[in-house]
RNA sequence: GCCGAUGUAGCUCAGUGGUAGAGUACUUCCUUGGUAAGGAAGGGGUCACGGGUUCAAGUCCCGUCAUUGGCUCCA
């Protein structure tokens, strides 16, 4: 084979020869001209490409088009750079920061120095986009030297590239131009402007340069991008759909929760049918608890500021946190528990253990207290009174992985029961760059990262390794969902630690008639109530399944001739533990059913002359309309194929 | 904590320096009805709070508080 030929292997396995110097749109071209007109850059190597980029040697390729999530990331930093060169047309002068995309569009972060911008100016500033693209504009890449790239920027007047700059080796340095703007940006980028047909700008915030809160601010302007109009118009309707699903509104409309200033800023206050969605909750995981071997155990909120001292937790966030609490005795000084722990431990070491009593494992609905950031408070999403599903296993060394294996058993239990199948678990370790940010012997961390990466990738579970994202006394497994609307949270917790058990002493007398130290595993599945049941209703969209529903079902008389054998009906429901509600109001059947339907209460039941004289109910599901007619027993049978053997009752 | 936006009836929201509004909810009355809004009347406001400008401020300016989009943080 000649030198001027290359071996070009397709994802499908097929290779071709071609010249050398062959770029990623010639080889789109030769599969299809439909693929080459959706192509927008190209994975060589494993790396992604221009597709104006000459490749020289053998490779592996693949084509990226909007399919991809490399595709759509290149499409939405090219976008970024659009909307940087239609910001310089409008306000000349003005510096850049950095602009790449995200999940879910772009963003760029600029200093618009002695010009004022605001949100009024979006619309301007996305017509320019547009403006823009029509010209087709390729993006053009370029490798320069580091001094050519420093006199470029200073030239310019930017100081942000040139702090950017320091960080790059020479020979490394590329810049990327399209019309009359050029980048420092090691790209890729699409091939022309001409692909980017709609541009929404959505919002603009402050972001500190390089995430640093002693920088200064720059203007952060957050964009998306697509090749179609019409999926622009589908994002904006889906940007709406989850407006009519945020926990907030559902919160207030079904009225489930509230906030009162009186009382204080993110503390929330449940009301009453709040309260009983929240208490089958916390049901249904006792339940699965009690079966998995949890004992359930009741501490106080408070406690010596000493305990946490002890913990760790008071150098870590004592001056952050709530402030002590102070007693009329000199020097006494008590704390509202941030964490649930160390009051567990203390209930470890109540009374010696031997290690055929291990592993033990402590349960509690715990209210812990935090004082979260001002500008962090959001819904029930952060809060800064809310309430862990918390539990503590004391374990051996040996029983370590089997416990951990049992956690994410219990964990993936709760998420399929509750409607959640699309999770991935994040293995959140140590930041090797900051190591002085944890406690503790650094062996006993590695064992710690090499258990939890053990058990989590035995199973079926999807992983993801996050290295910086561990708590200061040990590694994670964070579970992350994703809800109905393709949204990411982070939700239950598995924790690792052999700290605690070190700080506050706990032992057990093994077999040699020895001291030894237990491992502790903390978890939380939901992790805080509140930001659970936040996620749930976004999920839901506020539509509950039967057994969390706070009223199951609305009994609709059509009119007060027949109250007595609504309340007849009532009673029989209300016998069977059916959580049931009447309304009476001298109102219009239509008008009962659909604030029935706008309050998501799952069964309707219509009782006029028919259902009075042949005692039933004609029954109505809420979204699916009349379901027919029902006796009361074959009615519960019904309501109790609804429920899960999961839920404890209905 | 920082940057931006917002704050008018229980809720959703109009309101252009000149008498504070609508829909809905609530109360009362009429209506007694068949699967997503029957009709009428009535009550309900320190226009977030505090200053300022003005003959006059819900409206303009400043500050505070709260909510919200982000940033930083997150045991």
């Amino acid at each position: 084979m000649s030198h001027h030929t290359i071996h070009i292997t397709l994802p499908d396995g097929s290779f071709n020869a071609y010249p050398k110097g062959i770029t990623g749109l010639t080889i789109a071209q030769k599969i299809s001209n439909s693929l080459a007109k959706t192509a927008l850059a190209i994975l060589v190597n494993g790396y992604v490409w221009d597709l104006s980029r000459p490749i020289d040697e053998d490779a592996s390729v693949q084509i990226l088009t909007w399919q991809d999530e490399e595709g759509k990331k290149t499409f939405w930093h090219s976008t970024a750079h659009l909307m940087a060169e239609a910001l310089e047309a409008l306000f000349p002068g003005i510096q850049f920061g950095i602009g790449p995309p995200i999940s879910n569009g772009f963003y760029y972060d600029i200093d618009f120095g002695t010009h004022t911008f605001n949100a009024t100016h979006l619309p301007m500033v996305e017509e320019k986009i547009l403006a823009l693209a029509r010209q087709k504009n390729t993006y053009q890449r370029r490798e320069v030297s580091k001094a050519d790239a420093i006199a470029f920027f200073e030239k310019k007047g930017d100081v942000y590239k040139l702090e950017l700059l320091q960080d790059l080796a020479d020979g490394a340095i590329t810049f990327y131009q399209q019309g009359n703007f050029t980048d420092l940006c090691k790209g890729p980028h699409i091939p022309h402007t001409g692909l980017i047909k709609a541009v929404k700008l959505l919002n603009i915030a402050g972001a500190y340069w390089r995430g640093n809160e002693k920088n200064k601010q720059l203007t952060r302007i957050y964009g998306i991008s697509f090749m179609q109009t019409q999926a622009l118009q589908d994002y904006v309707t889906s940007l709406e759909e989850a407006k009519t699903r945020n926990h907030q509104r559902l919160g207030k409309e079904l009225k489930l929760f509230t906030f009162s200033d009186k009382v204080g800023i993110g503390l929330p206050l449940w009301l009453p049918r709040g309260t009983i969605f929240r208490e089958r909750l916390e049901a249904f995981l006792r339940k699965a608890q009690l079966e998995a071997g949890y004992q359930p155990v009741i501490t106080p909120h408070i406690g010596h500021k000493a305990l946490y001292v002890t913990s760790g937790h008071y150098d870590k966030y004592g001056e952050d946190s709530f402030q002590p609490i102070q007693t009329p005795h000199e020097g006494e000084e008590f704390f509202l528990k941030p964490m649930n722990c160390p009051h567990h431990c203390e209930i470890y070491s109540h009374e010696p253990h031997s290690y055929k009593d291990l592993p033990i494992r402590l349960a509690e609905f715990g209210t812990v207290y935090r004082y979260e950031q001002h500008g962090e408070l959001h819904g029930l999403v952060r809060t800064r009174a809310f309430t862990q599903d918390d539990a503590h296993i004391f374990c051996r060394p040996d029983q370590v992985q089997a416990e951990f294996a049992k956690v994410i058993d219990l964990v993936t239990y709760v998420f399929s029961s509750l409607g959640f199948s699309d999770y991935t678990a994040r293995l959140s370790f140590r930041d090797p760059q900051q190591l002085s940010k944890y406690i503790g012997d650094m062996a006993d961390w590695d064992k710690a990262e090499q258990a939890i990466e053990e058990v989590a990738t035995q199973g079926s579970l999807r992983t993801v390794k996050a290295l910086g994202e561990a708590a200061f006394y040990g590694p994670k497994l964070d579970f992350m969902v994703q809800d109905a609307l393709g949204r990411s949270w982070q939700l239950g917790t598995v924790q690792l630690d052999y700290q605690l058990p070190i700080r506050f002493d706990l032992t057990y007398v093994g077999a040699d008639n020895q001291k030894y130290r237990p491992v502790m595993i903390h978890r939380a599945p939901f992790g805080s109530l509140e930001r659970f049941i936040a996620i749930l209703l976004e999920h839901t969209g506020g539509k509950l399944p039967l057994w969390l529903a706070p009223d199951q079902v609305a009994i609709l008389p059509i009119s007060e001739k027949y109250a007595a054998y609504t309340e007849q009906v009532h009673q029989q429901l209300r016998g069977k533990g059916i959580r049931a509600i009447v309304d009476h109001r001298d109102e219009k059947i239509g008008k009962k059913i659909r604030e029935a339907e706008l309050m998501k209460i799952p069964y309707m039941l219509i009782i006029g002359e028919k259902e009075a004289t042949t005692t039933t109910v004609a029954v109505r599901k809420q979204g699916a309309g009349d379901q027919g007619s029902l006796s009361i027993p074959q009615l519960v049978e019904k309501l109790m194929k609804d429920v899960p053997n999961s839920s404890p009752q209905l």
